[in-house]
DNA sequence: AGCGTCCAGGAAAAGCTTTTCCTAAATTTC
DNA sequence: GAAATTTAGGAAAAGCTTTTCCTGGACGCT
């Protein structure tokens, strides 16, 4: 590892170039009005002594650190991670830098956090994360901008970016029935996660709206594939008549797939099989490979960091912000080779 | 969005408790000599106007930002994503903070980011990321210490914290012959990839030792399930003889586990299967669940958060650090129910 | 009473940049 | 050729905090 050397100041590159800091300043960031010669000499100055402005001692004069803080509520996970890229990708073509920061669902964790941003004087927050339902403010009052992204607070006065859960169930539904399947069964995650209560109360309002009646009752339980699985051994015991499945999860609709196939079950021919999240490595592994609703998840995180953007330039959004899932339609319920 | 009033300064907060800066920095600050009532009361002061120190003017004094940034050479994804939790975890505990950067594989973006990093004046910074082969250096000379984590680096004087995957493969082999299989061949990713070398050809230095021949030619495909179901294709059709399979990746050992239990053979009684990373979702939901390698990344990730503080603090390594694996047993090798 | 110590707190510089305001020289105008 | 502009660049302040050095008063000692 090189010795580390002290970093050049303004005032080196000045004094190499023969001119005084304020025109170095100047001829750097192209303000003021000097003689192009000056500017090339200074210019060069600084590449010679490897000079990169210290942005700390910059922000004290702008007031603006081009920083803002990225927390999550829960550990980073499956979820956040995309929403964490899409802002960083609309972030950084603004030039600005991501902190990240892991709340690890410990409220005091992330209070210090909050404390830690406010001290480095980030110019705004993201905060996101997956949680049963929508989370306190981080905090009232904050002399900076805060958006939640895939998360939603509580507070209606705060701005929220999520997924239009509703409108991707309406999606798949209008898939399936498009498809020519009538006999639709929801099988879903825990019936305390809010998600798991959008989409299977949009399922039936759906289900409804097209005068269908469901092929059974949804049926509540985990978002694994070992869940997918026992739901399917339920349907089949008991006897239900059903032709298509719509899935709270790509995990389970794995599960489903895999049980029906074992159970002699054709997948889509006799069972048409819709999934949710768009997860690649499960949807596109499962076989047949999954439909699924596709919360477009980076384009959200986009979205907030855009908000979030507005916000600082004194624009600021307030309530929830819908984003559109999109359906992906693969083999599980088409009969394409 | 409340309206964001101005940051408090130091100065505000000398002013209301009737104290000179200097004094209020240091009663806030534990310095100097103070009567106790005196710093209660600027304590107070600085309470009532949310007062946070401003980091940036501090580090101006200090020289340290307690900041590192964390470039990841490819776009996050499941590899950098522990390694990056677990740096965020060690580097927390110090008080530091992490700027994140996504490479997306772009060198000039990467550069871009190297150089907003020194401008910003981290103390450090952690490159990870996956790649076939090491990568070079982010750059020479650089003023920071920095450690490259799961990649490594092509400058042997850098420091690089990767995983013995040469280890982890031996105890795959040691396991696989410790419950009797003799008759092993080995599937894995493309013949290109630096993981891919390393496990197949350590497979084969080990079965040596221990005396035994492969059943088969190492098969190299993807990283994927579908690979892992067509290699089976392979081997049966192949009339090849063999009672495990060591897989490079956890999705090739699920898609194996699946083939072998369409073509009617039992895991593990028939054929014992061992995967590797361990990837909790592809490990647990397989049928049945998976043996495999753990490479520890967050472990890992910590590590090289340790090295990069000791680094900061004038204890620099250098070269290549290894980090165990551990094998996790699961039902894909054991008879348990 | 006079001297030396100690204590609490203030003043000011340093750390790095940017920006505002000036000055001196060069150029134009009449 | 003198006055009025323009131009190139310098000096200094401001932005926020920490640290060093200093002062004035209180206290202890002979």
């Amino acid at each position: 590892m090189a010795k580390p050397e002290r970093h050049a100041t303004i005032t080196d590159v000045a004094a190499l170039a023969g001119v005084s800091v304020g025109t170095a300043s100047k001829a750097l960031n192209g303000r003021g009005s000097l003689r192009e010669e000056t500017r090339v000499r200074v210019r060069e100055a600084a590449r010679t002594l490897k000079f990169e402005v210290n942005a700390g001692a910059r922000s004290l004069h702008s007031g603006r650190t081009y920083t803002v803080g990225m927390i999550t509520t829960d550990s980073i996970g499956r979820f956040s991670i995309p929403v964490m890229l899409g802002a960083e990708d609309a972030l950084g073509a603004g030039q600005m830098s991501v902190f990240l920061c892991d709340g690890r669902d410990d409220p005091i964790r992330e209070q210090y956090y909050v404390k830690t941003l406010l001290s480095r004087r980030v110019d705004g927050i993201i905060v996101t994360g997956r949680r049963a339902q929508s989370r306190a403010p981080i905090g009232v009052g904050l002399p900076v901008p805060v958006v939640y992204a895939f998360i939603s607070s509580t507070d209606p006065g705060d701005c929220s970016v999520v997924p239009d859960e509703a409108g991707g169930t309406r999606k798949a539904i209008d898939h399936l029935t498009a498809i020519g399947r009538t006999k639709i069964v929801h099988i879903t995650g825990p019936e305390h996660h809010h998600s798991a209560q959008v989409r299977s109360a949009s399922t039936q309002e759906r289900l409804a709206e097209l005068g269908l009646e469901p092929a059974a009752a949804p049926l509540f339980g985990a978002w694994s594939e070992a869940w997918g699985r026992q739901a399917v051994g339920i349907l089949l015991t008991g006897g239900a008549d059903f032709d298509a499945v719509f899935c709270g999860s790509d995990q389970i609709a794995r599960g489903v797939v895999d049980a029906l196939r074992a159970a002699g079950r054709r997948v889509p021919r006799d069972v048409a099989v819709v999934g949710f999240d768009n997860w690649d490595v499960m949807a596109e592994a499962a076989q047949p490979p999954l439909t699924s609703i596709d919360m477009n998840l980076e384009g959200l995180g986009r979205t907030a960091a855009d908000m979030l953007l507005a916000a600082i330039n004194g624009n600021p959004s307030s309530g929830r912000q819908l984003c559109p899932c999109h359906l992906v339609i693969r083999e599980s319920t088409s009969v394409t080779p």
